[in-house]
DNA sequence: TCGAACGATACAACCGGTTGCACAAATACG
DNA sequence: CGTATTTGTGCAACCGGTTGTATCGTTCGA
């Protein structure tokens, strides 16, 4: 067993009371008393139990970090990456990170998260992937929980942190159509999810402010997965015609779209160019290096946990954060084959 | 604030340790008793209070996992999938996950542990990428904490699961032999970490089983990140010999080996074969798909929990699970352009 | 019919902290 | 010098469960 309180008052004769609050700094314990508490709780290797304190303070230090489980994050090295910097920020700010995985989609995560999203196990949540309309966050507002959401959410209550999602591919776009392209697919993420949607909307931006038509044959939504990327540019280059570059709304399924496009015998950048989004360490290191929008994601990640620690702490209003992106063009870009043409075009 | 064992109580005129009883289906209390606290229990939402059932039983009911921060989990899905896995077996199982990221790799790592693994906090802790020599070890022992180590850990008292590490890298390099090549390089990962250990020992099998020479200048140790088996790469095709192949101990140092290849101008697989270790999903997705060996990274996960438990529960011995690993062929090999030379020399 | 055995429940201590309040001793004041 | 105030500490309740033991009323056997 280890040290106790009591353990440290009965050496000095005092009572537990005194001696917590000697070491919680009480100014109303002598000087003295304080000095020969603190010493000798420093020589018994003192620390105190943190689940009697959770359980006497009804604070838990511990933040919810959800990550939904199926199918995206497990192949996603944004998480990991998001993961380690939150858990980082939060070790340092005295937290433990508690880490859950709800399984499923719809209505099987709203109850899973019903189970973690208990303000007797953690103080507040790190959401991820928001949704259109989220019930998720519904259900924390009814709980009472403090969270915040990666991601933007339309509630202006709701603190949320976001890189600029609409701002970077417009211009990933932009960079393409400044190269000549004209035909330029785009593989969206699941419909309904927020990162999606806005990246979208800066792709049909860059689109419309340079007059550019909205093909819907060479655009399809993926799922933020590899596989989805790759089925997803099967279904553009099946029966219709090739673009001259594909905008993916994240790196993996812009790793996907290569694959098909190298099964259809397509040469990137020679043929098609490729563009992701989020700025995974691994997009700089395959054939050709992939150009993507870079997320702060280390940033996003010890954000969350500073944004959230401040909800928490009930100082001021909901924030809303949005980190600056940068495109950041790479090999798997390079200018349309009928380049005078397209020039022409202009 | 939630419903408590003292609220059921008042309303059925019971004391809260019959309720307690009831719940917790103790043979003493009376059938009718036990069927309108679990009713009433129900109707008012009542879940245990986490923090006060562990206070009072002095189990967490929470698992630790230590993944290290720096440097090589932030880039490697491998870690992400094995969390993913972890996670998911150990809420189905009624655990919570703890997720720490100690920083650094010496005693900063171990002083960080040692914080960590706190039995007050955690009941069992998952420990990654074992050292030859692992203090963090030793310290786990001393603090009396049931653990698991991802990998192979020499002292038999200890409980570790890990994939055939040897066999799988004998079986790759069998491959590229069995192609005929004759000159094959290994990228290592850090000296002293055991997963590395056991892989560089299956090349070794392999080229000594078939009567190859281990030629130091195409042996080149990384550190299991992309830009390691990049650096490793170029330090091995720099002023020495190319090899016809190369087999990294993961996959990622196989992808940055791949760039440095392609940089110094030299195809794959026709130039050079190139193998990782691992079987993350992005090596099917990449150019050329990478040939790997296939971990099955989930099945550890589920695993390390369900062994943890397992000592937890404190039954049976020290458990050693070594999961068999499969040789994935894909077309980043190829055999040595020298073919025919290479036949004759067998 | 009486004491023993038994079944069902209540009481109370405990886990290890935090915190409101009481109280004693020391100092200030008039 | 007596009273009011400050200063330092202790007592005890509380957070919400678990668990050893006491107590109650009932039923049983002899």
């Amino acid at each position: 067993m280890s040290t106790t309180l009591q353990d440290i008052a009965d050496m000095l004769k005092l009572s537990k009371s005194t001696v917590s609050r000697a070491l919680s700094g009480d100014p109303r314990v002598a000087e003295d008393t304080r000095a020969r508490v603190a010493s000798l709780a420093r020589h018994m290797g003192y620390t105190p139990n943190p689940t009697a304190r959770a359980l006497a303070t009804r604070r838990t230090n511990t933040i919810g970090l959800a990550v939904p489980w199926a199918p995206r994050s497990l192949s996603d090295p944004f998480y990991l990456e998001f993961l380690g910097a939150a858990g980082d920020e939060a070790m340092r700010s005295g937290y433990s990170l508690f880490l859950s995985t709800p399984d499923g989609d719809g209505d099987g995560a709203v109850r899973a998260h019903a189970e973690l999203a208990d303000p007797r196990r953690i103080d507040g949540m790190i959401l991820t992937e928001p949704r259109a309309n989220d019930e998720r966050i519904t259900l924390l507002h009814s709980v009472g929980l403090p969270f915040v959401v990666l991601g933007v959410v339309p509630d202006p209550s709701v603190s949320w942190i976001s890189g600029d999602n609409t701002a970077g591919a417009r211009d990933a776009v932009d960079y393409l159509i400044a190269l000549g392209h004209t035909s330029i697919a785009c593989i969206t993420g699941p419909p309904d999810q927020t990162a999606s949607d806005a990246r979208f909307e800066g792709y049909r931006l860059a689109m419309s402010s340079a007059g550019l038509p909205m093909d819907r044959n060479i655009i399809e939504a993926g799922d933020f997965t590899q596989s989805g990327g790759y089925s997803a540019m099967h279904a553009i280059i099946g029966p219709r015609r090739i673009p001259s570059a594909v905008f993916a709304c994240n790196d993996v399924m812009a790793l996907g779209a290569t694959r098909a496009l190298r099964e259809a015998g397509l040469a990137i950048p020679a043929d098609v160019s490729v563009v992701g989004f989020d700025g995974i360490s691994m997009a700089e290191y395959v054939d050709p290096p992939l150009a993507t929008v870079k997320q702060p994601i280390q940033e996003l990640g010890r954000m969350a946990v500073q944004v959230l620690i401040g909800r928490m702490s009930g100082e001021g209003g909901p924030a809303h954060c949005i980190l600056p992106v940068q495109f950041q063009p790479r090999d798997s870009v390079g200018p349309p084959r009928l380049w005078a043409n397209a020039v022409d075009r202009r």
